[in-house]
DNA sequence: TCTCTATATAGCCAATAATGAATATAACGG
DNA sequence: CCGTTATATTCATTATTGGCTATATAGAGA
């Protein structure tokens, strides 16, 4: 879990900046230099660099040579992973499956709670 | 995207970091005490608590209160919402369109070669 | 009330991350 | 070779993070 986890480490760390997002949007209907990623933003040209060195750090995007552009690519299989991890909790949110869960665990807690007070260190 | 994109920012750091990553995975299992969530990890308790604020910041896990236990339930609804966000870019990973897109895009750079350089600012 | 137990808060530190300004590199066009 | 454009790197600054220890609070139970 800690070698594969550091992949979901940099790829989650990756998706929770709004501008790294807005150019993954970007990137998703097509390749683009850096300047068209600058354009968009208020951000500065070695801010949005920065942006996707951490996305090419988690693997979000490539990087292309053409001449002196260096092109943008999206990559989504890390995006994968995010969704299997996630996709673990669906049967959690889905239904009205949630308040069901509290109710059950509240009456457990409670059946519980004698065996809890007892517990030793 | 910036009003609701702050949840995705809080969700997505979140879950950025294993150890929160884990103490999510153990609340699939039911609900547990702050003490029987640190149990696991070689942190401190107070090092778990502030974990479980991140957790609670993010809405991912609610806190009930039981004397003096204040146990903790995970509340997944906020990952449907990055389920979603990440769902938006399946078909880019799914099938071998990837290396099909890199191709593609390929060609398409190079055609649009002469357009660039031309480009003005 | 006194003493456990569970949990939270405060204060500190080291490591990392974000931001902006300035500069460097790299490749084209002439 | 020169000038221009595209992009990267460097620095200095500041903010955030994750961890710790020590202490505070809150409730249970004797």
């Amino acid at each position: 879990m800690q070698i594969a986890g550091q992949q979901l480490d940099l790829v989650f760390s990756a998706l929770a900046d709004p501008t790294r997002r807005a150019i993954l949007a970007r990137l998703a209907t097509g390749e683009a230099t850096v300047n068209e990623l600058v354009e968009p933003f208020e951000l500065s040209q070695p801010t949005i660099s920065k942006h996707l060195k951490v996305l090419e750090g988690a693997g979000l995007v490539t990087r292309g040579r053409d001449a002196q552009f260096r092109p943008v690519r999206l990559n989504a299989l890390p995006l994968k992973s995010a969704a299997q991890w996630i996709g673990d909790y669906r049967r959690f949110w889905e239904e009205s499956f949630d308040r069901l869960d509290v109710y059950v665990s509240e009456l457990h807690r409670k059946e519980q709670q004698h065996g809890r007070k007892r517990r030793r260190k």
